[in-house]
RNA sequence: GGGCCCAUAGCUCAAUUGGCAGAGCUGCGGACUUUUAAUCCGUAGGUCGCAGGUUCAAUUCCUGCUGGGCCCA
């Protein structure tokens, strides 16, 4: 009987029993008027007879309808723990109450069906054990369930089946609904951080004709009638700041972004951001900002700015600046580059072409000399650098801007005035990992054609996560983007951080797998 | 794309140095009108991921495949 097939043929045997004894076992119609919480909420108010609880009605009955996530059965009575959006409510079915002819309809109850339930509030009752409780006066089956639950008590383990089959995650797992619920009270607070700010929330286009913002890989699609191959977007960049070109001089959307990357536990497939852009800030300002927004998101949702991730303590209270360059170094001297690194060879292209070709990296076969050797300039090189070794090596018990990138990474980003070969740009890191990307946009157009320009060299060259010449863009330009500061806050590890959640796959409702 | 690990009952997990496949929960039958993983008695449930190979004998060893996890790219 334990075989899947015939606990469902026997399920599905009650469901046509119960048709034939006259009841829907798919009934429509009851419609709760109470919750969970409200039925608790009455007993810690001190369960007052006289005042009973919201949703009672003129015969004195509050109901409450939800699925049925555990019976305790006796003889002539039972428990029962009924499971809706606000929690869960124990019920007592007492056959002296019920009646012979409900008490048959009880019995074909199972864990896992939807019922609902009406009882008197004069029998509302904490029993023995304190737990508060409807006694039942009338039963109605909602809806049959004709696949048994996963266990109750291990709950659903196997990952493979939590992500594919993610109802049944939700349901066998409450701690699951938690992080996604966590997630929604982020992104509202989001929201209401810029909607306070005068930001204006925009959606624009996924189906992009040219590829731009950020460097990465697309995904195609077509569009039949236009006969026009399209790209899903690899960012909303550019399409923000023509808003701001057209005086939505504050604007944000949140959204998602497809990239044609592999899957780990920090990438899925389609992912959301947050993009926002300020005109008349710069991307100091924006650190300010981000600031209040992280530790302003972490009161609200953990409940403090000292919080846990994955057994790190992090301070998001305590935040630091930390120059690219620096965070290098400091990689190197930890050991995690080959030896002989200085530090003035990280300003100076000759010289850190003599360690690179000195030091031996361009025979290995890891990761630092393939990208190495597909660098074909300073600035790429040392940016190669940091990615390599400089992210991990940056502290993990606080949040960390890292400033001062090269200008050949950032084709979207201003120039220092100071130091033209570098860029207003910083990335937020926290616990070694990438959360925002920021930057003073470049408004300059004549600058910006010049970039793309080498963009669509690199390209012809076979670069691969290279932006296209995006003429339109810089047709906006000449038109006017006021100085603009903008930046991109990855919303799947923002949850994952404040979640405490250790893969992005535990933030998606639906990540991303192969067909089973 | 590469390396390592995993796949046994509906769920959570055992076992086997290669020799009849095991438990708890769930299910089913019974007792039980204040339970909390209710309890007690009884009972059922398996193509050991798939396909080959080695062997008298494979869930176990080998190869390939599929799916998943972790690490690396």
């Amino acid at each position: 009987m334990s075989d899947e097939r015939e606990l469902i043929a026997d399920r599905e045997r009650k469901v046509a029993e119960l048709r034939a004894a006259g009841h829907n076992p798919y009934a429509n119609g009851f419609c709760p008027r109470s919750t969970a919480r409200e039925i608790h909420k009455w007993f810690e108010d001190g369960a007052d007879r006289e005042h009973p609880p919201e949703g009672t009605d003129h015969n004195g009955r509050v109901s409450v309808a939800g699925r049925i996530v555990a019976i305790r059965s006796f003889g002539k009575a039972a428990f029962a723990k009924i499971r809706d959006r606000t929690g869960e409510i124990q019920i007592w079915v007492k056959l002296d109450v019920v009646g012979e002819q409900t008490f048959g309809l009880w019995k074909f109850v199972e864990r896992g069906d939807f019922v609902g339930v009406e009882g008197p509030a004069t029998l509302m009752t904490t029993t023995k054990a304190g737990e508060h409780t409807v006694v039942a006066e009338r039963i109605h089956i909602l809806t049959k369930t004709t696949r048994p639950l996963p266990e109750k008590w291990h709950g659903l383990q196997d990952m493979e089946i939590r992500y594919r089959q993610r109802y049944l995650d939700l349901v066998a797992n409450p701690e699951v609904l938690e992080v996604f619920r966590k997630r929604t009270q982020i992104v509202r607070h989001l929201r209401r951080f810029f909607d306070e700010r005068d930001f204006i929330e925009v959606e624009t286009p996924m189906m992009h004709t040219v590829l731009g913002g950020a460097a990465a890989r697309p995904f195609r699609t077509h569009h039949n009638a236009l006969a026009l191959d399209l790209y899903l977007r690899i960012a909303p960049e550019l399409h923000l700041k023509r808003l701001v070109v057209g005086g939505f001089d504050r604007v944000y959307e949140i959204g998602r972004n497809f990239r044609n990357e592999g899957l780990s536990r920090q990438h899925n497939p389609e992912f959301t951001m947050l993009e926002f852009y300020q005109a008349y800030a710069t991307y100091e300002d924006l650190m300010v900002l981000t600031q209040q927004l992280l530790s302003e998101l972490a009161r609200e949702i953990c409940g403090g700015t000292q919080i846990t991730y994955q057994g790190q303590a992090v301070d998001l209270g305590r935040w630091e600046r930390i120059p690219l360059k620096d965070a290098i170094f400091a990689a190197a001297v930890a050991g995690r580059l080959p030896k002989g690194l200085e530090r003035p060879m990280l300003d100076d292209e000759a010289a850190l072409l003599g360690w690179v070709a000195g030091s031996g990296v361009l025979d290995g076969k890891g990761e630092l000399s393939a990208v190495l050797r597909k660098c074909e300039t300073h600035g790429h090189r040392v940016g190669a650098l940091f990615d390599y070794a400089g992210e991990q090596a940056l502290p993990h018990d606080r949040p960390v801007f890292v400033v001062d990138y090269p200008a050949e990474t950032s084709p979207l980003s201003r120039r220092n005035d100071a130091e033209p070969g570098k860029v207003d740009r910083f990335e937020l890191f926290i616990v070694g990992r990438e959360h925002a990307n920021a930057f003073s946009e470049l408004n300059d157009p004549v600058d910006q054609r010049a970039r793309f320009q080498r963009q669509v060299e690199a390209k012809v060259r076979g670069a691969e996560e290279t932006m296209d010449y995006d003429e339109d863009y810089c047709r906006a330009l000449e038109y006017g983007l006021p100085p603009t500061a903008g930046e991109g806050i990855g919303v799947d590890r923002l949850v994952m951080l404040l979640a405490d959640q250790p893969s992005i796959r535990d933030v998606i409702l639906f990540p991303l797998m192969r067909p089973e």
